[in-house]
DNA sequence: GATAGGTGGCCAGTTACATCA
DNA sequence: AGTGATGTAACTGGCCACCTA
């Protein structure tokens, strides 16, 4: 396993957890990395260099190892836990994306078998109608009573009924 | 070898804040 | 200037995998 010792500024690193932990343990609410200048630094926006970069590293890779995660850290001048958070949130962004993607997919997917459904209904009261008028029936051209793979294929299984 | 405890990573959900219309 | 909507940085708690004693 990795190891983080290795003199992080902040000791941010795999704060995740740990930090997660000992926050709970001792009742401590969002000490936000208290390193000594409290308070000041409240949520900042990422300038858009850093945006540009950490996008430009998820699409290389949308999961970090710990050096990776480090280097990029270094790299923007931020925290490996920064870093780490924001490709939680890229993260949880591209799936939400794709969600919205796959549900308008499957709207798109099932308008199409409403409309195909709708479709073999009025078939099959039209073909009632012509079976009750046999003379008719015969009439229709072959090409009218073609039936689907599945419908021909159990036609021909279907033993002959003799009348 | 089985087990408990510690650690770190990820995720889903939430909160807090910045920005914009 | 005030306000609601939206985007997103950061937090929280839970779960899992792995390591070690």
């Amino acid at each position: 396993m990795d190891t983080y010792d290795d003199g992080t500024e902040d000791g941010a690193i795999g704060s995740s957890s740990s930090e997660k932990r000992q926050r709970s343990a001792d009742g401590e609410e969002r000490s936000d990395e208290d390193d000594g200048e409290t308070a000041a630094k409240k949520k900042l926006r990422l300038s858009k260099e850093q945006s540009a970069v950490l996008e430009e590293s998820f699409r290389e890779h949308n999961t970090l190892n710990p050096k990776q995660k480090l280097v990029l850290a270094k790299k923007l001048n931020l925290k490996p836990r920064q870093v780490e958070v924001w490709f939680q949130n890229r993260r949880a962004r591209t799936k939400l994306k794709q969600t919205e993607v796959d549900c308008e997919l499957l709207k798109k997917c099932c308008k199409n078998l409403t409309e195909e459904n709708r479709r073999l209904q009025r078939e099959l009261v039209e073909l009632r109608s012509l079976k009750r008028s046999p003379h008719l029936f015969m009439q229709v051209p072959a090409t009218t009573l073609t039936l689907c793979p599945t419908c021909e294929t159990a036609r021909q299984r279907r033993p002959q009924i003799r009348s």
